[in-house]
Parts: structure tokens; sequence; C-alpha cells
DNA sequence: GTCTATAGGCAGATAGAC
DNA sequence: GTCTATCTGCCTATAGAC
């Protein structure tokens, strides 16, 4: 039984996902789980605080998948696809991932937020660069370059994959994509 | 000298470029342009029409630019360049693509500007898949694969470049992610 | 075409009772 | 913790004078 904090994020983070955060209120949450908006605002006294605490939620709970993705012992391959999986469920949801919405409303957002954005991007592409690198070593990725250079665009095009497929219509768009990137990366 | 409507559509874009399209309103193109914002309703009376003759403006203007590149008489590989340049233009005005911004909005937005952006999409991958079959004529590309599929992910990735390096702050990393992916599409 | 004035609604946020 | 009530301000949009 999750507690009210939890199921305002629940409900906020869907709304953001899929409508931006300037697009989504207070009044919009109070609908969907039964209690006045003055009650939100004792759980979150500001907007701002609560899309903080949403992302860092956010944060940790990707950084759970990704070290199940380790666990699995899987080639450094298959864990560019497990990560380009995980991607694919959000968009399964109509949704893209958080902080790729976030993204696009970085300049309306606090600075408390925007710091957890980046160090959600930073934190995805550090996993993505350790994974190229474990590739080169077990022989699964055979490409050439710089691997920093590798991750930030296997990420930027995920994060790009996702808001057009959305944008679109269609989640085929998004498994060919994928598939293209793959082929392409290793 | 600019019609007052022209105008309008000017500072709009700029606005929704830098922070999306529910992040502005009548009132800030008000204050821009000292106009009040009944005589912005005149020329277009919601803001859904607004959004729509923007885009219709914006991809004229961008096949305009894609033409540019093809009179260029230039290779499949530079006109690649070329087409990532346009991208890195906005970018350096801390903007990103105006569809790319609505992307995320779609949710939120009227059918009319839905089916705008798409067809803007569309356009854009068409040169694109146009220039990738051009580039395995002229040799200038010698990677395999779909060329739809490769289309795709190249503006995907472009898209996606544009996001995340506007949302981390920096221009260098979009030319990063650039250089890669024309180094492994080519 | 642009203005003043205003409608009607929703936003984020707070005070204070229970 | 949740409520009622309310504040202040901004939003999109319209009516009608000039």
């Amino acid at each position: 039984m999750a507690g009210t904090a939890e199921q305002i994020l629940d409900i906020a983070q869907d709304f953001i996902q899929q409508r931006g955060f300037n697009a989504f209120s207070y009044a919009d949450i109070s609908r969907e789980i039964g209690i006045k908006t003055a009650s939100i605002h004792y759980h979150f006294p500001s907007k701002s605080d609560l899309g903080k605490s949403l992302i860092e939620r956010y944060k940790s709970t990707f950084a759970a998948s990704l070290a199940d993705i380790d666990a699995q012992g899987d080639s450094a391959k298959d864990k560019l696809k497990a990560f380009g999986n995980l991607y694919f469920e959000i968009l399964q949801d109509e949704k893209i991932c958080l902080c790729g919405m976030l993204a696009t409303d970085i300049e309306t957002l606090s600075v408390e937020m925007k710091t957890e954005i980046r160090a959600f991007l930073a934190q995805n592409e550090a996993w993505l660069a350790r994974v190229f690198r474990e590739g080169r070593n077990d022989g699964s990725i055979t490409s050439e370059g710089n691997i920093e250079s590798r991750a930030k665009m296997f990420h930027s095009c995920l994060h790009g994959g996702m808001l057009t497929s959305k944008a679109m219509g269609s989640e085929e768009r998004f498994v060919v994509i994928v598939q293209e990137l793959l082929r392409s990366s290793c």
C-alpha cells in the first residue's frame, strides 16, 4: 500500500511523461487520486519540489534497472539491446523518458531540477561508455572510435527515437531505429 | 519591413524553440513587439491557428534550405554534413528544432498542428533517404543496411542530440555527436 | 488594425479549521 | 494529513469603440 506522497509522484510522472512539465497541474493530480490540491501542497510545497523529488526517484529506479542488466551477465552488445528495451517499454505506454521530456522544458525549470536532469543524463552516459568499453574487451563490439562520443551518440539516438516515434505515433518506428543503431554501433 | 503577422510568427517561434508551446503566451508576444494581446488575436484567432501557421512557414523555409544544399552539388556525405549543420546553427541560438520541441508537446496540440508536425518530420526523412541513396551511387557513402531505417536513425540522432545537448548546456557535445554519427553512417 | 475593457477559467500557493 | 475557503495572478478569447 503506497503512501500518498508516492501516489502523487506516480500520477505526476505519468502526466509529465505524456504531456510535459508545463502542461499538468496540481488539479490534474487532485482529480486522479481524489485528494484536494491543498493536500498535495502539504507533501510537495511547490511544483519544483515535486519535480525534484520525481527526478531523484526516477534516477534511482533507472540506476537499479541498469544494475539488473549488469547482473544478467550478458555480452556488452546484449546490454545495449537491453538498454534500448528499457526505453521501448516506456514508449509502449505512450510515454517518453521523464528526463527526455523535461529536457525540452529545461529553460523553464528551477536550477534544482536542471541539476537533477543533467545528473540523470550523465549517469546513463557513464554506464553506456562503460558497456562500450566492455564490448571491446569481450569482442561483442567491434566498431571503432572514441568511447565517450559513441555513448553520447547512442544515448541521443534513443532519446530522439522516442521523441520522433511518439510524434509520428509509431512504436514500430522506434524498433527500426534501435535495430539500425545497434547495427552501426556494434 | 515585415508585416505584423510575420513579426508575431518570428517572436512566437523564438519562444517555442526555447521554452515549448505550453510555456509561452500572447502576453509574452505582446510585451516583445509592443502590441496588445487583442491585436494578436486579430491576426491569429486562436493559439492553435498561430501554431499551425508557424509550422507551415517553418516547413517551407526548411524545404528551401534543403533545396539550397542540393543546389551546391556536393557529395551525398557533404549533404548530410550540411543537414547536421542546419541543426547546429539552431542550437547555437540556444534553441532546438521547432518541430522537435513541438513533438514533446504533441499530446496537448490540436489535430491540425499534429498533422503539420508529422508532415515536417516526413519531409526531412524523405530528403535524407534520397541523399543516402545518392551516396550509394556517388560512392561517398559505403555503409550498408536499409535506406529508410538509416534515414530515420540519422534524423532521430540529430533531434536527440539537440535535445540532450541543450539540456546539458553544451554545443560542443552536439558537434561530437554529429561527428560520430557521420562516421558510423557513411 | 489596434485599442480598452472585460469575461470566465485555471494556475500555483497559503491560512486556518478539523 | 486532509479539508474549505480564498488570494493573486495569468491565461485564452471576445465585444465593441476608434
